[in-house]
DNA sequence: AACTTGTCACTCGTGTCACC
DNA sequence: GGTGACACGAGTGACAAGTT
């Protein structure tokens, strides 16, 4: 009887944030007296009862207690509510319920601690699209239909069945099933051109996709880089490049060592810096971006 | 004034044990 | 198995004191 009754103070105390004695004696139909020998008894069981004397006293559960020390530890309790989070910026359906229950179990906000977006910052609109084709694709177990070009420069039209969406080395990745090559591949969000989504299922637990070994085409096709980057230029190089490739000269210049693949998309990267950078190596990637400048000069002849 | 805290004497219900 | 004595914990009521 006096257990059925601690557990229901306990319950009432979490749910409304003070209660006079009086009150909880009138609901078990027990004196104050008795009322307070049960806070005497939660304490005793390592309950943060607190009371407060005076007017508009009584008595209260310390705010921070609530489930965490019971069931949930405080790192448990934000790994859960994070993932949540992450699974409601995915879209994924019905979240939004059970992510407003358990912040308010656990009297929590995290609002705006964490927010993914797939896209890249200042990605443009056909970007945005594909990568909200392939969240659609994913959630909902659909094909789709992607133009793609390889690091060969090679452009197909394949069919595909998303299994997940990777990051790595600060590039996206979608690991899926190839009808066109009958097998597993990985493909570059980046060099997605096109993507369609196809009125046609398929069951994601019959794929399993094998385990991911990024090193299988980062590094295919690249070329040992090294360039001098202007000391101006502080903030995009700490944004762009790992902090192993990066040394600092004395003059406060950066050089930078690191492998690229040898592309348009490269070419314009290196462009976007105009005067504040030098290529020290290779030759061809010198070579490459004096062909660019003059190609871009016979513009405004 | 409204509330908590602490003490004391008391009743009530329940479990245990010895006895018939 | 039924009964009575006893111990013990839970609960009560009254009161004074302290706090806000």
């Amino acid at each position: 009887m006096q257990i059925e009754r601690l557990l229901r103070i306990v319950d009432i105390l979490m749910h409304k944030k003070t209660c006079t004695a009086k009150e909880l004696a009138d609901i078990f139909h027990v004196s104050t007296k008795t009322i307070y020998r049960d806070m005497d008894t939660l304490t005793i069981a390592q309950i943060p009862i607190i009371t407060t004397k005076g007017k508009n006293g009584g008595i209260s559960i310390l705010e921070d207690y609530k489930i965490d020390k019971s069931l949930v530890t405080q790192e448990e309790q934000n790994s859960l509510i994070m993932g949540l989070q992450a699974l409601k910026d995915l879209n994924y359906v019905d979240i939004d319920i059970t992510l407003t229950k358990l912040k308010n179990v656990f009297n929590k906000s995290y609002d705006s601690l964490i927010e993914i977006d797939f896209a890249y910052w200042d990605s443009h609109g056909n970007l945005q699209q594909i990568f909200k084709d392939i969240k659609k694709s994913l959630l909902n177990g659909q094909k789709l239909k992607i133009s793609y070009c390889d690091i060969s420069n090679n452009k197909s039209e394949r069919i595909i069945l998303p299994l997940k969406l990777l990051f790595k080395q600060k590039e996206w990745y979608l690991s899926a099933f190839c009808e066109l090559k009958n097998d597993y591949r990985i493909f570059n969000i980046l060099r997605i051109n096109n993507v369609s989504i196809i009125n046609e299922s398929f069951v994601k637990t019959l794929y399993k996709a094998p385990k991911t070994k990024l090193p299988f085409t980062v590094n295919k096709g690249k070329s040992e880089i090294k360039l001098l980057i202007d000391k101006k230029m502080k903030d995009r190089v700490y944004q762009e490049f790992e902090k192993e490739s990066i040394t600092v000269n004395e003059d406060g210049d950066y050089c930078i060592k690191y492998k690229a693949v040898l592309n348009d998309w490269f070419y314009s990267y290196i462009l976007s810096y105009g005067t504040n950078i030098k290529i020290l190596e290779p030759e061809s990637l010198k070579e490459a971006i004096r062909n660019k400048v003059n190609l871009l000069m016979e513009h405004y002849n």
